[in-house]
DNA sequence: ACTTGACCTGTGTCTTGGACACAGGTGTAA
DNA sequence: TTACACCTGTGTCCAAGACACAGGTCAAGT
């Protein structure tokens, strides 16, 4: 396969399969008369984890750690454990800021809504955001 | 005031003040005996709209863009509307994810609790992600 | 055989919002 | 004078691809 043909089968774009061509972490071989990447079944299964461990939102360089510890024969699911504990308790934070930043932008709104536009002046550049300050 | 002193006036670090100015959003003067960027009380005001402005997730360029409108003498305010508008529903997107990513965490660490680690085998890397498929 | 044109290829560069590294300058105390 | 802590501007780096681009491929049409 090549490179639009496996991203296409695996739902992905093909900058993506070029991407982790380009860092190592899955590996084609060369087509010997144009030069073009050809892209084995095996290293489709790869890529299919690869994809799978990005929807968990693993970084591409966690994943680069599991794939080399798997391909030296030991076990990778203390890391995947390790990994996916750690995510969780990120996205927790992010959830939280998150919904903090809906709050800030809701307020914001509403508090906006009966007051006017104005020109700026010397000391003010925009007074909705000069007066909106919080915490 | 110099860059450190600015930044601690401002509670922010002197890079993120350093950003901005190297991407022209403040402009400081250059002392002249030994070349160190010198920040006047106007700029200070500018660097806290800046930072209001980022609190609200409002870009960089979104805020360069405000700060050129103003800097012409016109209303910033119904642009600044529309971009906290837009953020919001950007917001709400993000939120629903973070959401969902959350749940699939969760249910992933409760799925693999009571499976074992496993050897990787020529077809199989981890066996918790990659029989982990989500939607 | 030739040509058109659509699609495909690899490589190089760009993105965000700063953080970090680094060589050298400044300033105060001894 | 020297030592040393702190400060400065500039240059580079980060994640995870997206985008631009010059050139290659291939089937259809002539």
């Amino acid at each position: 396969m090549r490179v639009t043909e496996l991203a296409k089968a695996m739902e992905t774009t093909p900058d993506t399969v070029r991407y982790y061509t380009r860092i190592g972490l899955i590996e084609p071989t060369k087509s010997p008369n144009n030069g073009y990447k050809i892209y084995s079944v095996k290293v489709q299964q790869r890529l299919k984890f690869i994809l799978s461990a990005r929807q968990l939102d693993f970084s591409v360089d966690e994943i680069k750690k599991i794939l080399a510890e798997s391909d030296n024969g030991h076990t990778a699911c203390p890391l995947v454990r390790e990994i996916v504990e750690h995510r969780l308790t990120q996205t927790e934070k992010q959830f939280q800021t998150t919904l903090l930043l809906r709050e800030k932008l809701k307020s914001a709104i509403d508090e906006w809504q009966h007051k006017p536009n104005k020109t700026p002046t010397g000391h003010m550049i925009c007074h909705l955001i000069d007066s909106f300050t919080m915490n």
